[in-house]
DNA sequence: GATGAATGAGCTTTCATTCAT
DNA sequence: AATGAATGAAAGCTCATTCAT
């Protein structure tokens, strides 16, 4: 008979987690809230995690090796930069849109809640699978000579500055259209901002 | 005598509460806390006041107004489209820099308390000032054809992502060099993103 | 109309503490136990004592305060050494009967729980006004010639741990007698180990 | 093979949490720490022992063994009772400086964490082989004419006070000498306070 | 308008003990 | 005997808000 191991447990929590911090907040979410969606008594929660901030940076680092995986992924295949470009803009607002959990996480406890990533995640730590994704994305499209020779943080800013403003107006349900729909445009003004002028 | 009239301690709360709501976050910063700081008795805040979360949605009414007028400001001068978008950026990075509370407040609560912004402030209510000055900047350079003509929500997620990106960079710590030094390869970035193709 | 006073509040709490913390001792006595005997909330408790810890450091020195008067008094006094020391197992076995709640606070709380006292209370610190009128007890005994020269602690040691050590077999019903009984004989046998040889 | 008995895994729990217990107190060490000490699991420590509280009178009775058989050893020499006080006093602080998890566990819990000790050892049950051979010692030196006739409780309040005295100092670190250094003058305190008159 | 003591619900965290395996 | 996940009650503490003065 297949029991449940402990490690699909904390897999429990860090899905309920997820999903109550990404729509809650960091503060409102309490962990009766996270222990109550798991099924599980709030004392046991704590057989599994220590407290709720390292709950949080846990959530966090799972976040970002998924996300950078994906953009791996996308690092790998054999097609022009502007196409990444299309792509990872398309993973990132599928993902948005299918399972919000993650990028919302994002926007709205690890951007704000800095409090809570104090020690341990000072500056990209935390982040850093996905951010060194995007570091290679943009040495190799300067390397091919698709993209312009820039600052990587000016980059970096714009691609992700622009698609976490999107993915918060269409969370906010601001946005007229599906996600889907603004693709393109923001591709190509993505790759317009960053091509080799 | 020079009494203090309400609306100047109503001002002083503004101020006082923008700071710590702006760098504590909104529900690290108490009552008690903002009371202590413009020199008041938590009881007499009330006066004021009718409760935290109203006061949170007068700071961002306030700021909206404020960057707003900024804006306009910048719209109604006679420079192109192009000259524009460096004067936004530059005032942007001025103000993150210079008093930081205003811009940090937007990316720190705004943008991530949203529960405290339920009713009254659904979709962009509570930041229409600055929303439709925005708006204005569009339309009059596609108007002038120093703009491509694409949907609105595209090019202002662009923008003010972008925008909020590098801020939220630099309040981490994470930039290399100080704001002001990416002023030039940005402002150029979102007029390659958006100018006339 | 006679109001209550903050500072006669802060006296209720100490009170109520005081009792609370020598009968359960520090850890089975709880904030609600206590803000219950005082009839206030525990919100309001923390009004008065930060935490805790401060309030358990707050009863020390209380104590230590009062004793140190105590025992001032009967240094100052103008008589023997011997009716000295009657004196003070006397006070001592009066207030261990009469108001045991400091004695027992001494031996229950300060003795045993030396990790509540950590920081601050180092040493003696929180106790020198009682240690300090005990020196001035023997240097002055022994100025008069009264009073072997011996070092401070083997004669600090013998008084206070035979007192105390008297007091718990007391307050644990093991002694045949009431402690009044004892003074005569225990009074002389601290006469005799610390008298001229 | 040689097995580890049941008796000898009962021995080294009780070896652990005298430690814990000795130097962090009943309510701060925890079943989970003793576990870990003894290298079990905690369920199974509830094989050995049905509760804390039951451990904790176990350990007293254990340790009142240990200390009278010490005394009994020290009342069978064949020496006068001046010496015995200097072998009881040396014996004693010599324990208290090399494994002196058995004082301090007397000092720490016993004489404070009374509750605990609750029903079962009432008035001096639970420490009787260690009274009833510093009774044997006061009636012997009694009987041989070294010491003055007088009230038990008063004789042993002095003696054990004393020594208790001594080691919370010395535990406290406030002592300035090594124990060892102070035997001699308190030798002689406890036997010109005792002896005949 | 102004004060700040008072409330009380709710939070995170702990831990002795149990029990299915 | 042995494991350790699970429970759940309770602890210390916080804070938005109220209200008597």
């Amino acid at each position: 008979m297949a029991r449940i191991t402990k490690e699909e447990k904390r897999g429990g929590i860090i899905s309920a987690a997820l999903k109550l911090f990404s729509q809650k907040g960091f503060y409102i979410t309490t962990i009766p809230d996270i222990a109550q969606k798991v099924g599980m008594s709030v004392g046991n929660f704590y057989n599994y995690f220590a407290s709720k901030e390292l709950l949080a940076k846990e959530l966090l680092m799972y976040i970002a090796e998924y996300l950078g995986k994906r953009i791996r992924e996308i690092n790998e295949k054999d097609i022009s930069t502007e196409e990444k470009i299309y792509e990872i803009v398309s993973m990132y607002f599928t993902m948005a849109d299918e399972k919000p959990e993650m990028i919302q996480y994002f926007l709205r406890v690890y951007l704000s809640n800095r409090e809570v990533f104090g020690e341990g995640c000072e500056g990209m730590i935390c982040v850093s699978p996905f951010v060194t994704e995007m570091m290679i994305f943009f040495e190799e499209g300067v390397a091919v000579n698709d993209l312009h020779n820039q600052d990587f943080f000016s980059a970096f800013g714009l691609f992700m500055g622009y698609l976490g403003g999107m993915v918060f107006l269409f969370g906010e349900k601001i946005l007229p259209e599906p996600l889907e729909w603004y693709k393109t445009s923001i591709s190509q003004n993505i790759y317009n901002a960053l091509k080799t002028r």
